[in-house]
Parts: structure tokens; sequence; C-alpha cells
DNA sequence: TTATTATTGTAACACAATGATACAATAGTT
DNA sequence: AACTATTGTATCATTGTGTTACAATAATAA
């Protein structure tokens, strides 16, 4: 990240990047019984916004949104899909990323590469909350994790693009069955079912949960237990593919 | 279509539309039991294409590709749902456009905006074949329906794109009840059921998918009968929503 | 050591959904 | 009026899921 060129970093040739298209990465963690989205905060504006990018002019569209959640989260071999582009044309407001450019020393004039219709490639990433490290970029003030219940108003579209990550992972959760990505490698079946109770926002019954994650052939049981309360200890599992 | 400029003619200098992003629609049909897809071929050049565009520098993507579409079948009213973005480097073949437009009667230059790298959303639609009035462009030698299973050899990652709306198809036809906008208004019970088999590639039992469509409470059995071989006939059903 | 307590793992039953077979009800044809 | 192919649906078996119940712990307290 020393030599090479961030995706963060707003770069005033735009020389390098495809223009008009960008990517908006919606980084998904799971903490506390809590679904987490990754934001950042550009450089003196208040403004936060999604971890985003541009796609190199060599580069695959799929690689420069790796190498976004990569930059942000630290961390590779990550679960990731692309779910929606958003192009309307109502999205294109140029004032206030002119906010951001100004806030960040540059005074772009008005016919910048940065300040015309932009498109985004809308991403959803799920990573492992406990191994993740939030790492800003050069332009960004922060970059942290936020309650999904309790994120702060973001630049554009970006509240509707979560949204609809949100409504992806939720259609997504059984039948593609990613919800571990977002645990660590090892953990219980309490702690799987409050991810799904989470996730969809209701309650599951415990018994018919636990036949139905182990009647899937998914799951390892470790055999190891766990020292905790007053209380039988239960199993640790891990996935298995 | 007259004064206004089509979407799959060649704009030589680019103006009004967005550059480095197309649209490319797999437009299902279905007759004879069998799935049909929609191919242009580019004049002069015996090299077919999904219909595609462009879009303008103040329309949103969703209605460049209602607008393409439109163009091709005469349709209005389309189930269209964008299903993915293909950014590839390697669909980057600048010789097949370029064989294309100089077919066309142009001999673009090297930096043509034509000949840059694209990136493609993906959007699949679903007609009536009945209703459809497959319609070429200018820049077309045809535009026909084919059967997926003969289809001729596409241009670029055309093949792949198809096969990618496919699946998409196969996994929302259940969960999404699209299937009915491949039928014509009315249709029996078996006609729904053989759209079913040929979209999943499976047979279905006869007294399960009925007990199941019916339940489902979106048919309105019209009372009517057909009137075909010696055997009882079947009721027509129309879609209600 | 032995109760106590909270939680886990799973058995057991009810109910719903689906797979599979059977058969009566036709719309022609012979 | 008998025959034939197909449709509509009843029926039963099988599977999957919702729900309740309870034995098996792992600490803590007596």
């Amino acid at each position: 990240m020393s030599e090479q060129r961030e995706a963060g970093e707003i770069n005033p040739g735009g020389l390098g990047y495809l223009k008009g298209i960008a990517i908006d990465a919606v980084i998904f963690g799971f903490h506390d019984s809590q679904l987490k989205v990754l934001l950042i905060e550009y450089k003196r504006t208040g403004l936060f916004a999604l971890p985003g990018g541009f796609i190199r002019e060599l580069e695959n569209i799929n690689d420069a949104a790796l190498r976004v959640v990569s930059e942000r989260t630290g961390l590779d071999n990550i679960f990731l899909d692309q779910f929606y582009i958003f192009g309307d044309y109502s999205r294109y407001q140029p004032d206030e990323f002119k906010k951001i450019m100004s806030a960040g020393g540059m005074a772009p004039p008005d016919g910048h590469w940065l300040l015309q219709r932009f498109v985004s490639v809308g991403y959803y990433a799920l990573v492992d909350f406990t191994r993740a490290k939030p790492t800003p970029a050069i332009i960004f003030d922060s970059c942290e994790w936020y309650d999904l219940t309790n994120m702060p108003p973001l630049i554009q579209d970006h509240t509707q693009i979560v949204r609809k990550a949100l409504d992806t992972l939720r259609a997504h959760l059984d039948d593609k069955l990613i919800g571990f990505n977002l645990l660590p490698e090892e953990f219980t079946m309490g702690d799987l079912q409050q991810l799904y109770e989470t996730v969809l926002d209701k309650k599951l019954l415990r018994p018919a949960f636990q036949r139905k994650m182990l009647s899937l052939g998914i799951l390892e049981r470790l055999s190891k237990k766990f020292s905790g309360g007053a209380h039988k200890a239960p199993y640790l599992y891990r996935f298995i593919k």
C-alpha cells in the first residue's frame, strides 16, 4: 500500500482508472449480537460513506472489489458478492463530492472526472469481526464499525445501498449457506443461531434450528467444550467445506 | 425511432452516451416447449450477439435497458431484471468490434470510444413469444429467436452471459413467481408445467405441480375449456396479481 | 459431597408440505 | 355406446418443520 496507489485516494488526473464507474462495498461484521457495517468518514467533512474505490484500467471489477475490501479490513480470502449496480441519474450529486475534494485540499475544476456522473457497482462482504482491522485511507478521518441499526446519515444513496445489501444477504443466508463467513473459526450452536436471528430479525426455535443445521452435514463437532457459566457446556463447531 | 437515435446504432462521436458502459439483454421467450433467446446479427459480419445498447447521459440504467428490450421486441411493460455486471478485463477484444464497425461502413480510428474497454450490465427479460415482434436495427442483418439449445457462437463473452442469465432465471423461477411472464395471457396447467420443466430441465409430477400452483392463489380459473383432441379438455388459467 | 440452577442436546409428537399412486371425469373418435 | 387419451383430484406414504418435554451436564452453593 506504500508504493501502490490506494483505491480510496483521490487521483487528480484520473490516470489509470476507468471513468464513470466506482465500487461501493457493504462490509458486514457480527459482534455482540449485532450486525455491523464498516463506514469511512471523509477528512474534515463529517461526511460518512461506504468504503469504495475505482477500477484500474487493466483490472477485473471483481478484483478491484477484493482490493477495496482488503485495503479497509486487512483481510484476504473474503466472502464477496456483487449484488447490484446503482445507475440512476439522480445519483449524480457533484456538490457533495466537490465538498469532499475541497476539504481534502483540492480545488477541482468543474470538468473534473470525479465530478462527472458515476455508476456504482455494489458488493457486499462478510468478514470475521474478530480478525478485521479497520484501516482508513489517507483521505479519511476514520474507518470504523457501526451498528446497522445505528448508522450515521450517509452520502448519496449509500443508505439505500446498505439496505439492498441487507436484503440480498437475507435472501442468500439460507440457500447459499454464507452465514459462517461472519463467525470466527470455532463457534457454538448458540452463536450461529444468534447470527441467524440477527440477520433475519426474527426468533428461531432452538431444537428445530439445531436439527436443521446438523442435518446439512456442513458442521464438524469439535468434541471440545466451553467453560462458561453454571450450566451444561455447548459443543464448539467448525464449518467444513 | 426515426428521429431518436437507436441504442444499437453506432454513434461515431459517442456524444450523449456514457462511455465504457454498455447494456446486454438476454431476452427469453417460450415456444414449442423450447426456451428461446433473441439474438442479433451484425451487418455483413456473420457475427451474432445479444441485443444491447448504451446509456444516455441523462438516463437511468434500468430505463436504458427497458428501451433496448422495447426496441428489439416492440413490447412495453416487460419483466426485466438486472442480474450481473460483467467487468473482466479479458472482455476487452477490440478486434471483434473493429470488424463490426468496418463492415458497417466505418473506419474507426484506434482511439475510438467503442474500441476502448467496456463493462456490460447484464439484464434478462421474460416476454410473451406470441406478442414479441423481433425488430433489427439499421446495423443488423437480422434479429431473431434461437433455441437456447441451438444458438450460434456469440461474440465476446455473450454465451457466458446467457448462461448466467439462465442460472438466475432458474433460481428465481420459484421464489419470485416470474414464469408467467413467458406465457400468453391465458394458458393451461399443462402449458405452465411444460414451461417449468423446460426452464428447470427436469420432469415434474403432474399432481404435485397442479396442487402447488393452485395453492399459491395466483391463478384464476377461467371456467372456459379448450377444444382439442379425444380427451378431457383442460381449464384455461390467468395469473392474477 | 450433594443439592441447585441455567443451559444444552435431543427425543417425541403434531402438523404441514411434498412425492407417488390411483381413479373418476371427460372430449373427442370409432 | 364403447374406446382412448388426458385432465382433475383423492388418497396415502414420506419427509420436513413447529412445538413440547426432558435428560444431561457445568458450574455454584449448601
